[in-house]
DNA sequence: CCTTATTTAAAACGACCGTTTAATTAAGGT
DNA sequence: ACCTTAATTAAACGGTCGTTTTAAATAAGG
């Protein structure tokens, strides 16, 4: 038989599921509860708090994926001569299907946790990821320049941000896209595919040429 | 002396400023009607209900911004030989600048409302805006797809929809992301400044190359 | 077996939401 | 002046939310 899973579980399983299908403050406990189907006194007796849940939720993919992405980085810094754009995007990959460890719909789950999160809470998500795991974004951040040697690091902010944002943007919204894709042209597109559209579209923004100003 | 606002106008004023600050979910009525120092039951009175006046205040911008882009896409079709993605993306300034007619700091204030539009009532405002403007979208849609011949529609579609991620998410955000980056590189960028980044970006991103697939 | 601590269950609390009602005031036409 | 219509006001309604309280059930230990 299948292993009976605890409360707490129960929870962060339902939560989870939801949480990422409607947004953090678009769910109810009592939906929680309900998909759970344990009582509603008992998130706030094994969490504290809906935020608690919340920040739970996260932790538990973010230090799954955040190691995994310093490892890959580690392994792309022993040869530092010849790194690409591509080449630093590509590292965030194997992180991202590390996370079905976590869960077999994992990277889903977190793409889409991570939209919410940025579009709701928007200054917390931050703070708590730099002060957690700044020092592998601040790695993150310097390969990015060291492929762009002719990209300002100040234009180079301004582009991880906006690839930040399409990923979001595709990812939160990626069921309706995905709906109306299929409408238009027959086919349909699975989760992981928009995430491999996603690449060579970011590669070539960040390393875009910048444009002449008059100084 | 100013001239005095009608109560609607008061509403609408007052709306717009919240909504695009916090959402149109976050926003409730009480504090639209308190700020515009009108009361709570005249929302429901001029307008009929909250997802009136979201509607009304959208029409404001919309009405406005989507006939300067059809008469941009107009200019652009006189000759159709030699458009590209930069030219096509540029016909979205102008009719940005002419939302100051509609309030000085219009521009803002209206790709803010896109992206909580975007983001938490998903499928109203694309429904809403295709059905009014669905035409106009479309020829911008064939104008990208006519300077990028050689990128598939399916793929242009997302690419697009990654684009406008990274505008919205670049604007919701762009308090924060300007006080980050002001903190990091000393300098301050300016909102418009930010847009001005994005164009090369979005340009490189949509004429990407494609990737090859083995099939 | 009884006592004690822990976990679950059900109900209620106070707060806020969008909306509606009913009464009052202002405005416009004849 | 009057009457009719429009606009504003204050109050309340039904509902959902996160959280707390109260009581019951369960588990553990001597």
């Amino acid at each position: 038989m299948a292993k009976a899973l605890r409360t707490q579980d129960k929870i962060i399983v339902a939560a989870e599921k939801l949480f990422s299908e409607h947004g953090f403050e678009q769910t109810s406990l009592r939906q929680i509860t309900s998909e759970a189907e344990v009582n509603l006194a008992s998130v706030n007796y094994h969490f504290g708090s809906k935020k608690a849940l919340i920040q739970a939720v996260m932790a538990r993919y973010q230090s799954v994926f955040m190691p995994a992405l310093a490892e890959q980085l580690y392994q792309l810094q022993k040869n530092p001569e010849q790194v690409s754009t591509e080449d630093v995007l590509a590292c965030v990959m194997q992180p991202m299907i590390a996370l079905r460890q976590v869960r077999v719909d994992g990277p889903v789950i977190y793409l889409r946790l991570l939209g919410y999160a940025y579009s709701e809470i928007q200054g917390h998500l931050r703070k708590f990821t730099m002060t957690n795991y700044g020092e592998i974004v601040h790695e993150f951040f310097q390969l990015i320049q060291q492929a762009n040697p002719n990209v300002c690091p100040k234009t180079l902010f301004w582009r991880l941000h906006f690839s930040l944002g399409a990923m979001l943007f595709a990812q939160t919204s990626s069921q309706a896209l995905r709906e109306i894709a299929a409408a238009d042209f027959g086919e349909e597109t699975q989760a992981e595919e928009t995430l491999l559209k996603l690449l060579p579209f970011v590669a070539a923004g960040i390393s875009a040429a910048e444009p002449d100003v008059e100084s």
